[in-house]
DNA sequence: AACTATTTATAAGA
DNA sequence: TTCTTATAAATAGTT
């Protein structure tokens, strides 16, 4: 859909291809949130782009709906493991995962204010505030908005590796 | 996209409901092949329909890419590569412990480097105070306006996409 | 399941 | 990256 009609083939320019990722993959969200929305329907998306990132979507969770993928699943087939230690697991693998999070989230903050304090040490504070002109202030601002994305974008690989944990144990389960 | 526009709400009418569900399902895992297609990415999608039927789409499989998306990010294990990855308490328990060291760790580089920046921000209001006439503090004040109106506007930007496409709920429960 | 009038997604281009 | 726009593709209502 566009300007000319595409081969359905691999895009051979790798900046093309990021492109045609970054769009279509918000298209491939956007779609899945209309049928969440018109359908109460629930569902869970993981990608890697071709550079490798991590991207997803989920409602109301890519945990809840993993989870309830591994119940249905495993349901047709009780046999196997003790559910007793069922039970331990799944509370076990929440809070590994709650607790991967956090981390991930802590050293991307390190990371993000690494950054900051790199970007102040060339100091437009240092100088007296009756200095500061219009482009000082612009610099400024481009600064924050910066690390801004970067916060943005860190976040949401780190939730979408973060989910990914359960998803992972879950399939791996449903599996034996 | 129709005879008609339609208000993305739920479907009020139950059969209709599902006869979208199957549609638009249809729709979401085409594009997503087309997105493994064109971009050589990696994708995997769990749904349930309104009716609790479960559906999924994989490549190369749902498996995989969960699989990939964990070994590629957040695997602080300190010892080698564990292919078998069989997911007992014991291994979970480790895992536990050794992430909970890392988080403690990481928050301590948090609190220091936090600590740093704000030492680095004071020099800002140290600096030329009295020297400060009337029309230079309000050029002062409407500077940071400025600036905090821009970052309102991009955290409500955030806000906005991130309900509606990306991120889910996990979002609010992760401030420390 | 098919059919289309429309709406929506998006490939190129800027 | 973001926006614009011509065109391809998806789909709501209908049969």
């Amino acid at each position: 859909m566009g300007r000319k009609k595409i081969e359905m083939k691999l895009v051979k320019d790798k900046a093309s291809r990021q492109v045609t990722f970054s769009k279509r993959r918000n298209g491939v969200f956007r779609k899945a949130n209309e049928l969440v929305t018109l359908c109460a329907a629930e569902v869970a998306i993981v990608a890697f782009s071709p550079g490798g990132k991590p991207f997803s979507f989920g409602h109301p969770s890519v945990e809840d709906v993993s989870q309830r993928f591994l119940n249905a699943d495993s349901m047709p087939k009780p046999h196997g493991d003790d559910p007793k230690q069922e039970g331990g697991m799944q509370e076990l693998n929440q809070e590994l995962t709650e607790v991967l999070k956090q981390l991930e989230i802590e050293k991307k903050r390190g990371k993000a204010l690494d950054k900051a304090l790199a970007d102040q040490s060339t100091c437009i504070f240092k100088k007296p505030i009756t200095q500061l002109n219009k482009d000082e202030l612009m610099n400024l601002k481009t600064a924050l908005e910066k690390l801004h994305e970067d916060v943005k974008s860190q976040v949401s690989e780190i939730e979408a590796s973060a989910s990914l944990l359960l998803l992972n144990k879950a399939t791996e389960k449903s599996d034996n």
